[in-house]
DNA sequence: ATAATATAGTTGATGTCGTCAACTAAGTTT
DNA sequence: AAACTTAGTTGACGACATCAACTATATTAT
């Protein structure tokens, strides 16, 4: 083994805590939780998105799912559409609000990055980008578990 | 802004999220949730710290670090410990299945990072490397929000 | 066509979990 | 030694995700 994969695991373990549910995000922006906003995000990135497509991307049952989108639809940030080419399908879609809260919370974190980056030269920055690139598309392949 | 910024910041989020409650160890090993394996694994890696210190560490007020600490003690991982210096501190202390157990855990991740990267050269590794300890060092920094 | 089956989503019951506020117990200060 | 501070615990509560059973729509087989 590579030795420096410990470290690695250890590094990613300590970042994602940092940005889990108990850190940046855990109750950010008004009433939004970290996995509310997450399922806000990837519907506002993919559009027309189904209740278990969300599910599935974010590792929830199709129960768990509608749950999450019940409370979206319930503070106003997103509203349920049949899908009109499968009656059983519904589509997951952004109210004004929605798009309006996601795009600020992200900016929001953004800019936490940029600070937390803002002495950095810029080629280590590209680099930590490159290597944020790998590891995420190394985890994508890998999926869950 | 440096233009890699908002691209950093999607990255670590989707990294964080696999990497988070919903994601490798959500229902881990056997018992451990991941905020339990988190307080396991910082209460062995500085042996001797107090509740509130794990409370603080991982963002949990003292009431919810007490309750974790409930958790893992009647699951067998952790027994508290008066502390000789000062009465009211309890020291949190992992017994040897706990040892056992936060070691077979880190284990299985460390693993499941090595298969993630096991195609990359060296070189890119230890560049992967750095690029954590850069982040890491500067979320430490800035601290929660 | 129609009956059987499969799939998407919902919902009541349930158990887990973290917080708040009030509490106990142990130190510290005056 | 009285007043205050600090560490930790606990009952009540609300938030949340799951399971199993359910409805409704679509697909397949006969």
């Amino acid at each position: 083994m590579n030795k420096y994969i410990p470290d690695i695991y250890n590094l990613i373990q300590e970042l994602s805590w940092r940005f889990g549910s108990r850190g940046l995000d855990g109750e950010c922006c008004g009433d939004l939780s970290l996995v509310e906003y997450m399922a806000l995000k990837i519907a506002w990135e993919s559009e027309e998105l189904s209740i278990q497509e969300i599910g599935s991307a974010l590792n929830f049952t199709k129960s768990g799912a509608s749950r999450i989108i019940d409370r979206l639809e319930n503070k106003g940030y997103a509203v349920r559409k049949r899908s009109p080419v499968d009656g059983r399908v519904c589509c997951v879609v952004l109210t004004a609000k929605g798009t309006e809260t996601v795009t600020k919370i992200m900016k929001r974190n953004t800019a936490y990055v940029e600070e937390m980056l803002k002495d950095l030269k810029p080629e280590v920055v590209k680099n930590v980008k490159s290597a944020l690139e790998i590891l995420v598309n190394s985890v994508r392949r890998q999926g869950f578990i």
